[in-house]
DNA sequence: CATTGACATGTCAGAAGTTACATGTCATTT
DNA sequence: AAATGACATGTAACTTCTGACATGTCAATG
């Protein structure tokens, strides 16, 4: 058993999705990435398939079944809900993500006022995009509890980004650039 | 001149503090990313100190003078300026970015409802601790256009997630644990 | 004059993440 | 029977990021 000193963020959510979905396989959990899990951690099959592999060298997930094609089904072990559970009990994220949203939106004042209005426009506009592709996840899944709670957060997350946008090119506009 | 694949935001962040301060020495830098970049973009000075090597070789700042104790002295040059102007109108910043938050929060239903409440009342506390330090470094710059932006951004962010985990604190002790 | 602490720059090993390459299975369609 | 495309798993090279180690300067204090 390794002794892991990084966030380890991609094991938790590979467990955690073993944990709420029951045995899976590399190629099916990819495709959770893709799908519930794509807002709110992102991981490639290339990141995934070692990741599991090393998981079941320390023992917290094993291949119960090998199915059609080679696939090699996981299942979570009570060593692996330990760890899982011992993450969500007792780590606190405190690192800031890096966003370059952010990081663009720093920097904007740098740019010509015309230029930094056509940066927040475009910025508006993914906002809204992302907004909508949401909402239509939320009225999917509705009163399903797992994920419910993430869902809502990226939901506000997107509107209060839609309406700073808007309020920042309020404030471009009127002062006409003179920052 | 390297042709970078990369998404390269930490040399974007640099640039961009060397192009709206002026000339800066690594330190100075580094301690810029731990006051006024610190809510948008994380580095430390192991990762600065080879990124404005590389930066130098490239040709996208150079170094004017050196100062006392081998302080080295660095200035963008036109070819950083383009860089920087290309990026910031150019790029489309469009990846979720990886919140551990935002896992935690989708994770959470699987604890026990006890658990779970202590999770987003955890939470809750970080996110006002949070609001509460950029609130007060708004009120140290109030007027200054730099950076503006993404000051309100974060400050509109920590203020949605409060509200996000006193509804959700609210719904779990309502819903009783039954999702 | 010795100590302390802020100033100042670097390297290194390892973990995490991205992109492209590589291989092969199985079912459906042409 | 061949081609297509979803299924399925992996590796390799490279970039990015973290934490620890390493070294030395200079000013103020005791």
């Amino acid at each position: 058993m390794r002794s892991y000193s990084g966030r380890m963020s991609l094991r938790i959510a590979l467990l955690g999705l073993l944990s709420a979905s029951g045995p899976a396989s590399g190629y099916d959990l990819t495709k959770k990435f893709e799908t519930s899990l794509a807002h709110v951690w992102q991981a490639g099959h290339s990141q995934i398939y070692p990741e599991l592999a090393k998981m079941a060298a320390d023992g917290l997930i094993t291949v119960e079944a090998e199915g059609a094609r080679g696939r090699k089904i996981y299942t979570i072990t009570p060593d692996g809900r330990d760890a899982l559970h011992r993450w969500l009990v007792g780590h606190s994220p405190s690192a800031v993500p890096r966003s370059e949203i952010a990081l663009q939106a720093f920097l904007a004042p740098l740019l010509e006022p015309e230029e930094a209005l056509a940066v927040l426009e475009r910025m508006k506009a993914t906002f809204e995009e992302r907004l909508r592709e949401l909402e239509r996840l939320g009225d999917l899944r509705s009163k399903k509890g797992y994920g419910k709670y993430a869902l809502d957060l990226g939901i506000r997350q997107a509107r209060m980004a839609v309406g700073w946008a808007t309020d920042s090119i309020a404030d471009l506009k009127a002062s006409g650039g003179a920052v």
